[in-house]
DNA sequence: GTTTAGCACTCAACAAAGGAGAGTGCTAAC
DNA sequence: GTTAGCACTCTCCTTTGTTGAGTGCTAAAC
């Protein structure tokens, strides 16, 4: 069977009808609300085919019908008509970028904090991937006789640091050439390319405070690692109140559980696309617990490297026009925004 | 009305009771579970009289009773046992200790997801105040031509940075006459005792570089103001979804909307017992939205300094002895982990 | 004076029964 | 190919009993 001029027609009619109401379309409702032009008998004949073709489900008999998720997907590929993001909402991100701090993390949990209130979804924004950042400088300083101060610095002037204890008798010159050997040894590398035996042997060079060294050592792989932290920050998890597919307790509680599951988030985020808006409806997803639900991700960069995801979630009656335009100009906007921060 | 031993007696398995079950407790229930000797006909009559003295509630006629605030107030002051830390779960809190990082604000947010982890609850933390702290040292290190990083440690060791961008021309000389400046101003006071003014004056030594330094003065006084953030963390938000009395999806909702309230719930914290633990059942919470919740808060210290408050909050029906133990046991073992990391 | 057995009464919770309403599929006529 | 008409289906809501746990009261027993 084909799909004609007109079953398109009707389904975008009835998709768009249920993703306002959430309640099962009928053809009487169909042919009063729209102007088709044609009677609730004809719509019913086709929307029977439009079921047979595995675009519209029937919740039971005498209901009215539902769009499956592959209704959804036609709809999102060619039916919706993306509009731009809306003016005000446009200023409004924009002015509350302006009046953000400036560490990278908090930008990025703000960023899902904005998505949340500007979209009524629940938002997800994946932390930057440090560990593809190059390491662009160690150094160590002395606060006093007992402290020092290690600090990282990668290429977009993302910081890491850490205060440690240092032996009696150690003194800035001493910390100045352990910062050197750090130095040749990281600088210009990713986190990912640091070969740790490598750099333990060249403590040979220093006889004493062998443990000193080797501590510090631990710290610095430390805090590499924790750069690699699968960090996922949410927004408007009980915004899923909202929609009346939640009210049931039971799946209620199953979507903020799963909320709860940051490591599953991550790896959502991660495996969508790798640039770009990227939408995945119901059964698409990969996970079981989210066959309900759709998510629309977009990738934020600085300069031109990808440094994470940030994406939205909620029913797969999800109003897609909208989400991918906010999405769409919040990936954009936060690119642009750390560039202007980090970037050279 | 006095209240016999028996009474007591009653009103104790009344609240055992329902505490397991979150069922009202009938008089039958009571004189086969409990061996209290006295026929189900006498409980009634003793009943009856709690009621009439406040301790005990009745949703309806025709069910069983329901322990009052006043009856969980009475319970906590004088009829719990509490029970010091299970064996295993003191050490389980031990080990998670010896295995977590070195940040503060990552100890805190650990801290709650152990105490929910333990207790079931949901749990709150409050972030340190460091405002109370006193400020050790402050200084600017240059990183490379461009970029500079401003440093102020506390005294006890917590660190604040910022990596700031320094105009051409400036070098490492001029960079730690600022940072001795700098240091004659803030060292020793507290954040709250900062003169901003003052300081602001001392710039006119400088000739050169007016702008750089007063926006330098702009980033360290951000930096302070956020150290006055109130920030709470949580762990085991869903967890209320195992109690029978928050089945209720409004009641769900408007509990995990509350949770999402971080300023209300740092009053909360802020404004219980200075130190030690503290319990508010119910109606005692002024806020209006948690007169069916108990809250058991303990301080926590850096040496003798009190810090912070953490929190388990809950149902009325709470388990008390245990969240009493709990909480006792764990702002212990958290001043104890914060003064062997910090202290001096 | 307490304590207890007995009984009438109350009320929520559950289940069954009976519309009402929305929607479908089919047929026959246009 | 389109449409009116009608029988049929199924959920949802309301009504109506029924059950069971629990109470309060009274009168007898201790």
């Amino acid at each position: 069977m084909k799909l004609s001029a007109r079953k398109l027609r009707i389904l975008q009619a009835i998709i768009d009808d249920y993703i306002r109401s959430a309640e099962p379309v009928g053809s009487r409702t169909l042919a009063k609300k729209y102007e088709l032009g044609i009677s609730s008998a004809t719509i019913r004949n086709e929307m029977s085919d439009l079921e047979e073709m595995g675009f519209l489900e029937q919740p039971h008999t005498s209901a009215g019908r539902v769009p499956s998720d592959k209704a959804y997907r036609l709809y999102v590929d060619k039916l919706m008509k993306v509009r731009s993001l809306d003016q005000r909402e446009a200023e409004y991100i924009k002015e509350t970028y302006e009046s953000t701090i400036d560490q990278i993390e908090q930008i990025i949990f703000h960023t899902a904090e904005i998505l949340s209130e500007v979209t009524n979804y629940t938002s997800l924004a994946m932390a930057p991937r440090l560990n593809k950042v190059m390491i662009r400088h160690i150094q160590l300083v002395q606060v006093d006789e007992e402290l020092a101060l290690l600090l990282i610095v990668t290429s977009s002037g993302i910081l890491r640091d850490t205060l440690i204890r240092i032996p009696e008798g150690i003194n800035n010159d001493y910390l100045s050439r352990v910062s050197n050997i750090l130095n040749e040894q990281f600088r210009g590398k990713t986190i990912d390319q640091i070969n740790t035996e490598e750099i333990s042997s060249t403590w040979d060079k220093f006889l004493k405070n062998r443990k000193f060294l080797s501590s510090l050592l631990d710290i610095l792989i430390q805090r590499f690692r924790e750069s690699e932290k699968r960090e996922v920050y949410l927004g408007g998890t009980t915004n899923i109140f909202n929609f009346p597919e939640y009210q049931d307790i039971i799946r209620a509680q199953s979507f903020l559980n799963l909320m709860e599951e940051k490591d599953l988030l991550y790896d959502i985020l991660a495996n969508s696309a790798e640039d770009g808006v990227w939408v995945s409806i119901g059964s698409e997803n990969s996970y079981d617990e989210l066959h309900d639900c759709s998510i629309v991700t977009a990738t934020y960069s600085l300069e031109d490297r990808v440094l994470g995801t940030i994406g939205l979630i909620g029913p797969t009656r999800m109003e897609y026009s909208k989400a991918v335009s906010v999405m769409d100009y919040m990936g954009k906007a936060l690119s642009r925004y750390l560039t202007k921060l980090y970037g050279r």
